[in-house]
DNA sequence: ATCCTCCCCTAC
DNA sequence: TAAGGTAGGGGAGGAT
């Protein structure tokens, strides 16, 4: 009995097509538009939020006074000095005593490492005067964390700091606005976050939204939300003022009968001295800090003063809350909608969403078959360790120690509640790891085929192509450790059985929606298939038997099957491709004969035989001509056979198209509609065959269909270069704990980070895929599944046109598509992390816990890096995503060298990649040009190398940056029907000596990122300034000159019509760049006044004006420079920058921003 | 025409 | 009680 081929996974049906989140059509008005809002995206992707002028102008300009002529006024200084943060100061410092020890010509790293700590000891002193309590870190400075002991001492030195610790969110509009409170805290040593992280202590905000209240009216353990006078008080008492009072009034009964005092500063002293980079350990410190527990109705008292004399109690204490907590969440499970009805009903109902489509969805969000956690915040008296919806880190300890303590044991609970996203902080990783869908998902890619090169047919020979799968994979493989039950119905599922666990008993399994993996064939007899759930099978077939997975006995036996094919690849001069963990192709090529036929199908029983003998699992071999009928001819035969296609006629005739590759359910419902069922009713059309099935599919997969009708099927047999990796959970998504979307985010992030660098990948494009609850979803019917959900999906280029790894770039890109996305956490259902644009990088040893991410600094303390050839293989510095590296010659590149060559000043690994036909349509002596240097570095580097695919698939990501370095080339070869009549206002010679980047921006006409200052109209006064802190004032010692700053864009589309934006447009090259390189010009590095003059020129742009993108450039000028200034270390701007950009992005750069 | 983004669909 | 991922192909529609 052979039975009819089948793709056997019931489909998930979705009946609803999910709406795009975003309307992208532009109607009249498109270019400004588009204008207003790539401007946007640019100040959003590179962080160009320039400040606005400060409220407290006068201060500021005095210092821009300052900062012009470059006066010496100490006096000024020293309050200058008081109000930057710690670091800032000591950098500040550092900066200004390197600078007058420069006699020293650019020292070597430990050079200058040690004159940095000599440097330090200095300054240790002058900080003791001023902190009169802390002298006992002065004797523990030792050199190894000198620098962190540093940084902790001067931040609690700095009275001035009082927003110290202080991490705010903003929430709607605000008086002072967003910006302002933002300067303030950072003037005084606090941060601002906008979105919800777990470093945020506060919320600003004149008022709540509906939707933020009714979300905040949930949190049990809820952050304070103040109004912004909090912060101008603040600052007007130079001091931090107790909250209490300014808790708005919609918090402040929560806050009066709930928290205790100390819980309210407690993020504040927890968030102290940790901040920015010490990596002084907090959590513990939590641990055994429980609070003075207010009574109900207890009112706010002013807790200034015990703010700094906390005191830790004994632990004993501690546990005790502890158990409080623990047995308040247990208490919570079997409460049901109840508490939530009666918490909810006894709120005010202005906070309620006016929709009562709404609220109704929120109550039902408890119709989920998870029991939410609501408790009732007016009763439940304990410690603040959570603050719900954002995580709070130190919450951690505690959790999990619940857990220890309690649950360990139960694999389903934590702290007494079923794990999700929101309660167990290492859901994620326990989810990634029992995951058969991650399993069979992520193995082709993970365990790449070592690329041989391609054999290829030759004349006179026959291409058969074998398709090796294994039969009922998963089962066969459970089945070689239970010979017994071989002839009995058994299915794979998390629920089975395991040598060493006993089976579980009948009642749980018959409701069960575990999925069965697959089902040995004698269980496909019941009717039983693949993903179904467990308890739909064990209702057809009682007698079931129940498998657990054995992912690391799937390795094993794939691994072997593939040695076997391998072998036989290697004897006949084939080709293989592993197409899943169960399942491969290999191409053959036999001597045209009568025989040939017999002959492929002889291996092919052999290599049965092999694998069985081997694995003891049994596999069905298809052989055709193409991968299409080879596979055709498995399904064809399954299980345990192999079957030849002579006729692929014959074998179609048979056939529904649903059985062909790449129809699915969606399609056969597509197709039937036609009256589209079977291979032969697509030739029954005849003619009109083709036309008809690319009018259905499309022409793509039109046409695809059509030649598969007719057996054709052209795929080689290879693998295929990775293009995209990533990580995603749509199980168990569930904000109902401690535990928030950043948390799941960072989760996320870093999954992705392993994956990346456990294959040696980087890459530039981030996307953000979401699932997002539809309204009035029914519970999903799986347990913990994601129910019917829109997906959504954004994405965008990692900052800076770097390439990257770095976990913390992943999640603050995935926290910036979440923002964008405007979804209520609450509905968010699964999330995931999918990084493209991959350039092979396997800079970093691979070893997952010792992440070292290179920065900035190794660029530029090294700023002429050779990427030379390699003969380990190993490929130092070799990260560049233009840089081919996966090749054993490279001998090019060198990233940064000043140009060597006056007529084209391209980098030859960018323009290696570009598509020759793209070239072909330039003008003739700029394609002469690009083709010779291309020539020429194909030449150098024997491009020959298949496995350099990566590289070549470069150029198609590459063409934006493509087209516009035609433009630049066009620009240099002066050809005028490209060029038009516009006026770059620099020389050539000019040209040339700038960085690729900003000559793209020239060329291109398209430097907006730079020196683009959204505003608001309605703030008049210093907007009409250009970038405050202009080379060209201090190069010529005059005060700041206006210029007219050219309006490109008016009208935003932000929510508030009445607030228009301008965009003022100027040209960074003419301002900041020219006159910075004229002044070098003009003075030598060995200038000492000089050299300080360009160090506060940097400080200014980096320190005060956030212009990091702007300091890139500048450094990348100053590094292609033939004088001496191009080789100066810089190492104190450098750090600088570094640190800055960690505090404004989250995170620092590797030097792959420095490809250009 | 050819790209890009945001989907949908398929296969395992 | 459960672990509904991963990656590629390709279409629609807008921008260039
Ligand atoms: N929905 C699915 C489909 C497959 N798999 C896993 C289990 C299978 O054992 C393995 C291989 O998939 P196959 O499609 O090759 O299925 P089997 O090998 O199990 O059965 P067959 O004999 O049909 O090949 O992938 C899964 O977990 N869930
Ligand atoms: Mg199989
Ligand atoms: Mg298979
Ligand atoms: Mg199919």
């Amino acid at each position: 009995m052979v039975k009819p081929p089948k793709t056997m996974q019931p489909e998930a049906i979705n009946l609803e097509k999910a709406g795009r989140s975003q309307n992208a059509s532009f109607g009249e008005d498109s270019f400004r538009n588009y204008m207003a809002r790539k401007i946007d995206m640019q100040r959003q992707q590179f962080g160009l939020i320039l400040p606005p002028p400060p409220p407290e102008s006068q201060e500021l300009k005095k210092g821009l006074k300052r900062r012009v002529s470059f006066s010496v006024d100490v006096k000024d200084k020293k309050e200058k000095k008081r109000k930057k943060s710690g670091i800032q100061s000591v950098l500040k410092r550092l900066q200004r005593r390197h600078g007058s020890r420069r006699k020293r010509k650019r020292a070597d790293i430990t050079e200058d490492d040690q004159h940095d700590n000599s440097f330090l000891e200095d300054d240790v002193e002058e900080f003791i005067d001023e902190t009169a309590a802390k002298s006992p870190a002065s004797d523990e400075i030792e050199s190894s964390d000198c620098e962190t002991q540093m940084h902790k001492l001067n931040i609690e030195a700095r009275k001035d700091l009082f927003f110290r610790g202080i991490v705010v969110m903003v929430n709607g509009y605000t008086d002072p606005d967003a910006e302002s409170i933002q300067r303030m805290l950072h003037k005084h040593g606090g941060d601002l976050e906008k979105y919800e992280t777990s470093r945020i202590t506060h919320i600003i905000a004149e008022r709540l939204s509906t939707a933020k209240a009714n979300i905040y009216k949930k949190q049990r353990k809820p952050t304070p939300v103040c109004y912004p006078t909090w912060i101008v008080d603040c600052v007007k008492a130079q001091s931090l003022l107790p909250y209490g009072p300014y808790l708005i009034k919609e918090v402040r009964e929560q806050f009066a009968t709930n928290g205790s005092i100390a819980d309210l500063f407690r993020r504040v002293e927890e968030n102290k001295v940790s901040r920015d980079g010490c990596s002084v350990q907090r959590g513990d410190s939590s641990l055994s800090s429980p609070s003075s527990v207010v009574k109900k109705g207890e009112l706010l008292v002013d807790e200034t003063s015990q703010y700094h004399s906390f005191t830790v109690s004994p632990v004993g204490e501690s546990l005790e809350t502890l158990q409080h907590e623990s047995s308040a969440y247990r208490e919570d499970v079997f409460s049901q909608s109840q508490d939530t009805y009666t918490l909810m009903n006894g709120l005010d109902s202005a906070d309620f969403p006016v929709d009562e489509s709404d609220r109704v969805d929120s109550s039902l969000k408890v119709t989920d078959n998870v029991t939410e956690f609501r408790v009732d915040q007016r009763i439940v008296d304990v410690p603040r360790v959570i603050n719900e919806g954002l995580s709070n880190e130190n919450s951690h300890d505690i959790v999990s120690g619940i857990a220890a303590n309690s649950s360990k044991k139960d694999s389903k609970h934590i702290n007494g509640r079923i794990r999700t996203v929101g309660t167990d902080p290492d859901f994620l990783e326990s989810f990634f790891s029992a995951s058969r869908l991650s399993f069979i998902g992520s193995f082709k890619q993970r365990v790449r085929n070592t690329s041989t090169l391609q054999n290829e047919k030759k004349v006179n020979q026959q291409r058969y192509v074998l398709h090796i799968d294994m039969d009922c994979f998963f089962a066969a493989v459970a089945l070689r450790n239970y010979p017994a039950y071989q002839d009995k119905p058994v299915v794979i599922s998390h629920f089975g059985i395991s040598p060493g666990t006993n089976e579980p008993v009948d009642e749980v399994t018959a409701t069960s929606t575990s999925e069965c993996a697959t089902c040995n064939y004698h269980a496909r007899k019941f009717g039983i298939k693949k993903g179904m759930y467990l308890g739909q099978a064990k209702q057809l077939c009682p007698d079931l038997v129940v498998l657990k997975y054995d992912f690391e006995g799937y390795e094993e036996v794939s691994q072997q099957v593939t040695d076997i094919l391998e072998e036989q690849a290697d004897l006949y001069f084939g080709n293989l491709e592993q197409v899943s963990c169960d399942e491969a192709f290999l191409e053959i090529f036999l001597e045209v004969s009568d025989e040939s036929r017999q002959k492929v199908a002889v291996i092919a029983e052999s290599i049965r035989t092999s694998i069985f003998d081997v694995t003891g699992c049994t596999a069905t071999v298809g052989v055709g001509y193409n991968k299409f009928l080879a596979k055709l001819a498995t399904d064809k035969v399954k299980p345990n056979r192999s079957f030849v296609v002579d006729n692929p006629h014959d074998l179609l005739k048979e056939l529904k198209l649903r059985d062909l590759h790449g129809i699915g359910y969606k399609l056969e419902r597509k197709l039937e509609e036609e009256q589209l069922v079977t291979v032969q009713d697509v030739w029954d059309l005849g003619k009109e065959a083709e036309g008809e099935l690319i009018r259905v599919l499309g022409p793509g997969m039109g046409k695809k269909i059509w030649l598969f009708c007719k057996g054709i099927d052209d795929r080689p047999v290879q693998p295929a270069e990775r293009k995209t990796i990533g990580a995603e959970c749509n199980y168990g998504v569930r904000f109902n704990g401690p535990y928030g979307v950043d948390h799941m985010m960072k989760g996320l992030a870093k999954e992705v980070a392993r994956r990346m660098a456990h294959v040696g990948v980087k890459g530039s494009k981030v996307s953000l895929k979401l699932k997002q609850r539809k309204q009035g979803a029914p519970p999903p019917p799986k347990f913990l599944g994601h129910g019917s959900c829109h997906n959504l999906s954004r994405c965008c280029e990692v900052p800076f046109d770097a390439v990257t790894r770095d976990s913390e770039v992943l999640f603050h890109c995935g926290m910036k598509l979440l923002d964008e996305m405007c979804v209520n956490r609450d509905d968010i259902r699964g999330m995931g992390i999918i990084v493209s644009k991959l350039v092979r990088d396997n800079t970093e040893v691979i070893d997952l816990r010792t992440r070292i991410e290179p920065s900035i600094l190794d660029y530029f303390k090294n700023p002429h890096i050779e990427v030379s050839a390699n003969d380990t293989g190993e490929r130092e510095a070799a990260n560049l995503r233009n840089s081919p590296t996966s090749s054993e010659d490279i001998s090019v590149v060198a990233v940064h060298h000043p140009p060597t060559d006056a007529d084209c000043d391209i980098d030859i690994p960018s323009l290696s990649q570009l598509h020759l036909s793209q070239v072909n349509q330039l003008p003739s002596p700029m394609r002469q040009t690009i083709l010779s240097k291309v020539d020429a570095a194909n030449k150098e580097r024997k491009i020959t190398d298949e496995r350099n695919a990566i590289s070549s698939r470069d150029a198609r990501l590459l063409q934006t940056d493509m087209r516009r370095m035609m433009k630049l080339a066009a620009v240099k070869s002066g050809d005028q029907s490209i060029l038009g009549s516009s006026d770059l206002g620099v020389s050539m010679t000019q040209l040339e000596s700038l960085p690729l980047e900003l000559q793209l921006q020239l060329a291109n006409g398209d430097d907006r990122p730079i020196g683009l200052v959204p505003r608001k109209t309605r703030n008049t006064s210093d907007l009409s300034r250009p970038v405050r802190s202009k080379f060209g004032a201090l190069a010529s010692d005059q005060s700041i000159t206006e210029f007219d700053a050219e309006v490109i864009a008016v009208d935003s589309d932000s929510d508030d019509p009445s607030v228009p934006l301008t965009v003022r447009r100027q040209s960074f090259y003419q301002e900041n760049v020219k006159p910075l390189m004229i002044f070098m010009d003009e003075n030598s590095s060995n200038n000492e006044e000089a050299v300080n003059q360009v160090l506060e020129f940097f400080h200014v742009v980096i320190a005060e004006e956030e212009r990091h993108q702007e300091a890139v450039v500048l450094l990348r000028s100053i590094r292609r420079r033939k004088d001496s200034w191009s080789a100066y270390p810089f190492n104190q701007i450098l750090d600088e920058l570094n640190s800055s950009m960690k505090r404004t992005f989250g995170y620092s750069l590797d030097r792959q921003m420095l490809e250009y």
